[in-house]
RNA sequence: GCCGCCAUCGUCUAGGGGACUAGGACGCCGCCCUCUCACGGCGGAAACCGGGGUUCGAAUCCCCGUGGCGGUACCA
């Protein structure tokens, strides 16, 4: 099996070019074929190095290696105006300067059904003959046979005038060039299909066999933009995913096995794919799923390995204790940051929690929490736990009459890792100097 | 308009004529755990687009309708 994935590089890679990416992938991995990457740059307008970067960023982000050098398909113009002239010579081509208005014309006469047939010019664009007889039946392995009768196509616009290749001409020559089996891309181009077909046979090139992949779209059922939040896969690195349970997360965008599990780590992706199994209807990128799934795969990595990533992710260094309370309490890196980052940069500022929580007899508790706190000799969780659970029961207290205050005194805000876990990684002196802050800034008699 | 693709809980899906009182996962709701937020555990609500066939029997097969999507460029 040989697979390649195409994209062009107009833009960064969205989310469904990633998805289409990944199946190549796996599809490839599961055979132990070859997967190939070709970059599609014939539209010179939108094609820059810049989102060539960006993809092949985005490809090793999401640890998708190819096997080959990378095809670009510019390099292959010469070989494309060959063919074209073959074509050409052998009747199988023709010239015409009709415009898309000559074509809306013709139809007209002929019937709005009927596809386009022009007649032979010295020079315009170059358009493929479509025989009038006869269809061309496109295999999919995910929808079966799709007929397309040739009375309905149009004769393809195969080059431009001045003889460059456009698309349909240029993907069917490097599919065969490259001795692609199997072509693997979104349902929309599959009505492209036949005339790539068509260009094949004219050339006499075996046919591969094609998967029309579902498209993905927005949790409103529209096309997937940023308006959605993330829509490309830098999106998804800057928000904090880690790129294995992207894979699996897409993975399952389409495509799904009869064990129906949900945690499906790479390596078992692999051995299970199977192109035949994915679904024919369209998708939704659900964002809420990635997270649930992205915060298993992220408590599954282990503390360390956590860390490692976190910092690189955050850009600071020794965070490791702070991971460690935090961890069950975060879905993706990004979330980290507002969570404990007050452990390195000080209280953050929430005026309703201080109000809340450090008036009166908020105060008083964490007046009394301060001394129990400033004996204290075993400053572990346990010691502090048991020091602060004195300190509950001295004034009899419900346990958050306490530890609320002195989490607003400690964290700023109401939401932390567990305070017990939270101050023996502060250690006491800071504890005590944010106490007294705290206490400070909110008088008693306030 | 024309050509084509698709149609199971809100979402992703399992289902390939009887095993379906339609299963799982996310989300949602409730309970438990609990210092906040989470994590975790337990339980619950929630779907076969409509109509015709075929068949002893249809979510599963066929047809029509409806709806959604894609294509319809001298873009890719």
């Amino acid at each position: 099996m040989r697979v390649r994935f195409a994209p062009s590089p107009t833009g960064q890679l969205h989310i469904g070019g990633a998805r289409t990416a990944l199946y190549n992938w796996l599809a490839a991995r599961h055979a132990g074929g070859r997967f190939i990457l070709r970059i599609e740059d014939t539209d010179r307008e939108r094609s820059t190095p810049e989102n060539i970067a960006h993809i092949l960023e985005a490809l090793r982000w999401l640890e998708l290696d190819w096997d080959e050098a990378i095809v670009h398909q510019t390099d292959n113009e010469e070989r494309h105006r060959q063919v074209l002239e073959r074509l050409l010579d052998e009747g199988r081509a023709y010239r015409t300067t009709a415009t898309g208005d000559d074509v809306k014309a013709w139809k007209a006469e002929h019937g709005a059904g009927r596809g386009y047939r022009g007649t032979p010019m010295a020079d315009g664009a170059v358009r493929l003959h479509v025989p009038d007889e006869g269809a061309t039946v496109v295999h999919d392995l995910i929808r079966g046979d799709a007929v397309f009768q040739h009375e309905h196509l149009d004769d393809p616009v195969i080059a431009r005038a001045d003889g460059s290749p456009l698309f349909n001409l240029a993907v069917a020559i490097d599919d065969h060039d490259a001795e692609i089996t199997h072509v693997v891309r979104g349902e929309d181009h599959i009505s492209n299909t036949p005339k790539q077909l068509l260009v094949l046979e004219a050339l006499g090139a075996p046919k591969p066999v094609y998967a029309h992949l579902p498209l993905l779209h927005g949790p409103d059922g529209r096309k997937l933009s940023k308006r959605h939040g993330a829509a490309s896969v830098q999106d998804l690195r800057d928000a904090g995913y880690l790129p294995e349970a992207v894979r699996n997360y897409l993975a399952l965008l389409g495509w799904g096995d009869a064990d129906d599990e949900t945690l499906i780590p790479t390596d078992e992706l692999v051995k299970r794919f199977d192109l035949g199994r994915v679904s024919k209807n369209p998708a939704r990128f659900d964002e809420q799923k990635l997270r649930w799934m992205n915060g298993r795969y992220l408590r599954g990595l282990g503390t360390e390995e956590l860390t490692r990533r976190i910092e690189a992710f955050t850009g600071r260094e020794r965070l490791g204790p702070a991971v460690a309370i935090s961890e069950e309490k975060i879905q993706t890196l990004a979330d980290f940051w507002p969570l404990a980052g007050f452990l390195y940069d000080g209280p953050s500022d929430d005026p309703k929690a201080r109000e809340k929580w450090l008036a009166q007899t908020g105060h008083a508790a964490l007046t009394d929490a301060r001394l129990a706190l400033a004996e204290l000799t075993d400053w572990s969780h346990a010691g502090i736990e048991a020091a602060l659970g004195a300190v509950v029961e001295a004034r009899a207290a419900k346990p958050r009459d306490v530890y609320q205050p002195l989490r607003v005194a400690v964290a700023g805000t109401t939401v932390s890792p567990g305070i017990f876990e939270t101050l023996s990684v502060l250690g006491r002196e800071e504890t005590l100097r944010r106490i007294d802050a705290a206490l400070a800034a909110a008088p008693a008699s306030a």
